[in-house]
DNA sequence: ATAAATATGTTAATATATAAACATTTATGT
DNA sequence: ACATAAATGTTTATATATTAACATATTTAT
């Protein structure tokens, strides 16, 4: 049964998961599989399995489990991945290039429209036949395409004055790279990937034994 | 008062989002700083600050707040960050070169060791300094060299292999930024940066609306 | 010097997330 | 055809995380 209510980020958060799993099932040529089954490899409960699932409908069936290739093209519509969404990504820098040419994305749908940075040396190179334009073309270019997602790869300190051009321009979905929070309206979507945030995490764990066991 | 009770994964994933902002203030010369101010720039509660920090002592002075220095300073100790950290890169690649120059890292005292890649193409060639070598290589480099963390940014498909070869030779951190969960004993941490998944959860937010609404 | 304001660490209450239990349905095997 | 096993969707219980409340201590202002 379809809940209408929020779902909430822990949730959303499992989702890509569970696609990613069952495409790996669907290249195995398995047909169908059980929450049982499907917990001992992604390892999450079945329980949990179970319970996400229903947040989007009753995808499975009593006695015989879930159907591997209808399940995954629910949750590919759930996640999104039935239409193309077409980017900008300013910042030519290692970022920008490391995601301009992540292959991946495009065969998720994820067209890249335009590369933006403001170091002339960048300015006119090309990355996967796309040129390099000059971020002072940024806004003349977002009133001519329409663009779905900006992703922001420039350092912190040009990173809000970015992200307010991407609101201005009306775009509602940012995918930033910088290591600093972005101010948007409620409306507009962040979703932040701080690599910094990440690594310091792994050193706390590394570290974990030792902050509490020699004292 | 200090708790020697395991720290869950949500206050440790906030912790760096303090170091940083801690910085900030640094940064701006300001000296002191309470946990309702502080709420008030980084987001979270000011309740939660304070339990969060109170998980590791006890930092502040009722009627005063927080000396910014040197909660800057046990926010470091804690997050592990006063001692430096031996690092390999496998995978000389698009992401591995970004993670390579990301200078921040060095500043927090991750010093790059060796940069690894089967590609004939790659290997041979400087990226700060660093000759990349033949991965074939690796497993004498790890028995030679002192190495804390590892880096996985190779595809998929190699990504368990490197994990192995990391884990025979004592590793016992690994950051890992190939789209694939690692298979790894217990005594030995992964971070995760799975930038599809991070992409898929913006296209299901920017979809949310539409999935639940028009039916 | 005293009162009011500030702000902590900690405890209690609430909210959220996860796991277990269960009634029901379907599939499978004899 | 029938009994057993499998596995769902859903409800209930448990655990975890967040927020609010509060008693206590320090600072600031008069």
């Amino acid at each position: 049964m379809n809940k209408k209510t929020m779902i909430s980020m822990a949730v959303i958060r499992r989702l890509p998961k569970y696609h990613r799993y069952l495409g790996e099932l669907l290249n195995n040529d398995i047909t169908r599989i059980s929450s049982k089954e499907l917990s001992e490899r992604i390892g999450f409960t079945a329980s949990q399995i179970r319970q996400d699932l229903n947040c989007f409908g009753d995808f499975g069936q009593q006695g015989y489990g879930y159907n591997v290739r209808e399940l995954y093209d629910e949750i590919s519509k759930i996640l999104g991945l039935t239409r193309t969404y077409t980017t900008v990504i300013i910042g030519a820098g290692n970022i920008g290039q490391a995601v301009a040419n992540y292959s991946k994305f495009e065969k998720l749908g994820f067209e890249l429209k335009g590369i933006f940075d403001k170091n002339p040396k960048l300015i006119g190179i090309k990355i996967r036949d796309i040129e390099v334009k000059d971020v002072d073309d940024l806004s003349e270019f977002l009133e001519k395409n329409k663009i779905d997602i900006g992703i922001i790869c420039v350092p912190r300190t040009q990173a809000q004055g970015i992200a307010d051009i991407f609101v201005k321009k009306g775009i509602k979905a940012i995918w930033n790279f910088a290591p600093t929070d972005l101010n948007v309206p409620e409306d507009v979507i962040v979703e932040n990937v701080h690599l910094s945030e990440s690594l310091l995490t792994l050193s706390y764990r590394l570290n974990e034994a030792k902050l509490f066991g020699e004292e």
